[in-house]
DNA sequence: TTTATATAAGACCATTACATCCTATTTAAA
DNA sequence: TTTAAATAGGATGTAATGGTCTTATATAAA
């Protein structure tokens, strides 16, 4: 459904906000190892994030990822999956056609319309707040425990 | 949201659907023609839903593929996704963790549980005869008309 | 039984997604 | 002003998906 970047860059979003809250500023190191990814290649998305002004960066020693505080719960995750994905999960037509409309539609496109919608629908009224405070309470994972 | 190969293998089915109809087999060559897809690559995908036993070929001259009329109507479009993608599109978790369940939730495991079966939903109470009824009375396209 | 016309299938090539490596550049603090 | 600790970013490598090519196999009909 999403590209594993987008994967690795909700979770790592996640990551981040978690941390804001107490105004620490996490490395991509820590990020990745939270999270499970890769650490290079999650620095990549993460840079990606900042030029679309969804987390800041601070370089330099004491520097690190983060979210302002006020921000955290107006971050959809419709931004972020739009950052790194674009816009196609929810709007490119399900069997690949270039146009694909009410007056010109695909085999499923009128089918398709609905679950679109509800995955749109769902995507712009999570807020990354949300999902940071299941973490905190221990209602949802980033990853799986090996402990 | 699917993979292009499983892109084509809904549109050939539909295509042969409609033509089974009138007891006409074709060919890779008309498909891809018919469906815009390139034909060698389209070959192997009918080869798989052959495999899968959702569309028939009959080999040497006067051969073909075709679907028993009475079967179009059984065909689910869940059948040929699962044949050709699999079910991770709709049982896979949406931030990628290989254990995510109600007791152990990622993120967004909740949010997306009633998005997936609606979709899930969808593919399985769609079958090719609708599919192919739509695109004999004009009402859907295959691609885009170029005339 | 030969021929023309089909699908089957393996080997191969191209492109994109996923991931790593190495070298800047930035900045706080010694 | 030097050093250590951090992000930035280009170059490169790897794996999966998308796509082609060539040869084998099957079959209806001449």
């Amino acid at each position: 459904m999403f590209s594993k970047a987008c994967e690795y860059g909700i979770k790592a979003s996640i990551f981040i906000a978690i941390n804001s809250y107490e105004n620490r500023r996490v490395s991509p190191k820590e990020i990745s190892k939270e999270i499970d990814s890769p650490q290079a290649f999650t620095a990549k998305i993460l840079q990606d994030l900042v030029r679309h002004q969804i987390i800041k960066s601070v370089q330099g020693a004491h520097g690190g990822f983060e979210i302002e505080k006020d921000a955290i719960s107006t971050i959809k995750l419709s931004q972020i999956v739009e950052a790194i994905d674009g816009d196609s999960i929810y709007s490119g037509c399900g069997l690949g056609l270039h146009v694909c409309d009410d007056e010109h539609p695909c085999p499923v496109h009128d089918k398709f319309k609905f679950v679109r919608s509800e995955l749109k629908h769902m995507l712009e009224n999570t807020n990354l707040e949300q999902l940071a405070l299941d973490i905190k309470s221990g209602t949802s994972f980033l990853k799986i425990d090996k402990d």
